[in-house]
DNA sequence: CTAGGATCTAGAGTCGGCTCTAGGTCAAGC
DNA sequence: GCTTGACCTAGAGCCGACTCTAGATCCTAG
């Protein structure tokens, strides 16, 4: 059995993951990684694909806008390694949570951006009789204080 | 007809619209305004129902991810009145394409996110057989990387 | 031998979007 | 008259998540 324990360093590991060489140090020192990163020689950091793998479930966590400590936490509960299943549940649990409301966050606001995009169009183009059904609180702008969060996950790209 | 221009002090707008009198204050000295707020005796915002019409339409606009330079390009276009509604509608159509995008992104995390939950949930009820579908890119990095065993790989510099 | 490039560490800087502080004005109630 | 509370301005501070800098080390190529 060959063992073929791909030993990457950090340039290739930021060139694979899209992560800057910058975030993967900074990720090491905030304890992001399940193993401690091995060093080679004159002490530079050597990755294997477990630890790519991971960063990339790390990467679509963060997308999904998981902070830090929670991500941290979620590490240090592989880490221990089995028997604290029931927590890593929880915490994804409470993730997938934070997700789906923030998915149906979003889908309200498109009702309303996709209802001023109809606007819009009408005005500049007035021949299509416009017949835009908006099921959001719209015409009711004035109606509940909705608690909307402002500022949740920010996502790669932008 | 009575004159119904509602006038609503800023501690008024802050708990109808849920924004805190600061962050009004900071949306005023940014230009996010439509309409200059009026000031009553003793220098005190007073505010209209339009006031905080327009805000709802930020807060939604805010809470979907738009920054504040766009937001007050979009309050500028409006401020200068009617002629440049296409320049509204591009302004809101590339919003509506970054929410729809992230709201995509959002969904393919959730992707595996489920799977995960999914695992954790086989394993701690090994009863019910799992089938779990992750029509995602992420069969491979969902593996679990428990215990992952570092030998004493040497990284020859070769 | 020397230059270039990738890497190292520790720590400072950046950015967006508020949030808070300091010091002051003003109107109402006791 | 005095206190309280909402409001004012200008500007400093904070938070999360990186990003960048400085100065050093090391390897490889020419």
């Amino acid at each position: 059995m060959a063992e073929v324990t791909t030993n990457l360093s950090i340039g290739q590991v930021a060139e694979r993951t899209g992560l800057s060489v910058h975030a993967l140090r900074f990720y090491e020192h905030e304890g992001l990684f399940v193993n401690p990163v091995r060093r080679g020689p004159g002490g530079r950091r050597v990755y294997s694909q477990d630890d790519v793998d991971w960063l990339t479930v790390c990467i679509i966590l963060r997308a999904s806008g998981m902070p830090l400590p929670a991500l941290r936490r979620y590490a240090d509960l592989v880490r221990q390694g089995a028997g604290n299943e029931e927590e890593r549940l929880t915490l994804m649990r409470e993730h997938q949570a934070h997700v789906t409301a923030q998915i149906g966050r979003l889908a309200e606001c498109l009702d309303l951006i996709r209802f001023k995009v109809g606007v819009y169009e009408d005005l500049l183009n007035p021949d299509s009789a416009g017949d835009h059904q908006c099921h959001a609180p719209i015409p009711s702008a004035a109606a509940q204080p909705t608690e909307i969060r402002i500022g949740d996950a920010r996502v790669s790209g932008s």
